[in-house]
DNA sequence: GACCAGGCACATC
DNA sequence: GATGTGCATGGT
């Protein structure tokens, strides 16, 4: 297994190169896009978020200051806006509560305990914590998304239906313990799922990793 | 018009 | 513990 995973790798990486995640300037705007595009398009993900520019409210004591109401018709492109508005205010209220809404006394914390804490708040699950964790803080844990998932299930590493952490665990005992080989790998199957044969349906009859 | 998209919580059995 | 359902916009 570690020869296949660090194999598809290579031949992602040598395909499509480096891709330059996360697609967000700051560790916030990081966080708030992890949230946004749970279940969705990034498109619509990045509608929404420069609304929230332009209106010079990307920072964490504007939105915790923004009524849900109005958080809510600003991510609206986002889909599921009331949802995502309320998720919004309950990670903020988890950042103002634990670290003075502060992003780099988050950074401080080890990030094993950060992950229990992040996956408490309500809206913030397995994926979503381990996105804040690699893309906005740069600690070395890998995500598992849907993609991920379709990959190792068609190319038979792993079974249909395994849980999250038994995926993750996979790559992380077979791979170099690197932030960036984590951020490249993930964004790359990204990349693959997207532009090439990891969408729900249907099959590539020309696969970059055969 | 159908299908898809970088999930998650909650209800119900 | 497993399975089903609601949440919603915008692109192809």
């Amino acid at each position: 297994m570690t020869g296949k995973l660090n194999l598809i790798y290579k031949k992602l990486y040598s395909r499509f190169g480096p891709q330059h995640w996360w697609p967000g300037k700051s560790a916030f705007e990081i966080m708030v896009g992890a949230i946004l595009t749970q279940n969705t398009n990034w498109q619509n993900v990045e509608k929404a978020i420069d609304n929230l520019k332009r209106q010079k409210l990307l920072q964490p004591q504007k939105l915790r200051a923004l009524p849900q109401e109005r958080l809510a018709a600003l991510i609206r492109p986002a889909g599921y806006y009331n949802v995502k508005a309320r998720r919004l205010k309950y990670f903020l209220n988890f950042l103002f509560d634990f670290y003075g809404g502060k992003i780099e006394k988050m950074r401080r914390q080890q990030f094993r305990y950060l992950r229990r804490q992040l996956l408490a708040v309500n809206g913030i699950g397995a994926e979503t914590a381990d996105s804040i964790l690699l893309y906005a803080l740069k600690k070395p844990i890998f995500v598992i998304d849907a993609y991920t998932r379709r990959m190792l299930f068609r190319h038979g590493l792993a079974q249909e239906g395994v849980d999250y952490d038994t995926l993750q665990n996979l790559f992380m005992r077979n791979l170099k313990n690197k932030v960036q080989l984590f951020n490249e790998y993930h964004a790359l199957l990204v990349k693959l799922g997207k532009d090439f044969c990891l969408k729900r349906q249907g099959r590539c009859d020309r696969c970059p990793l055969k």
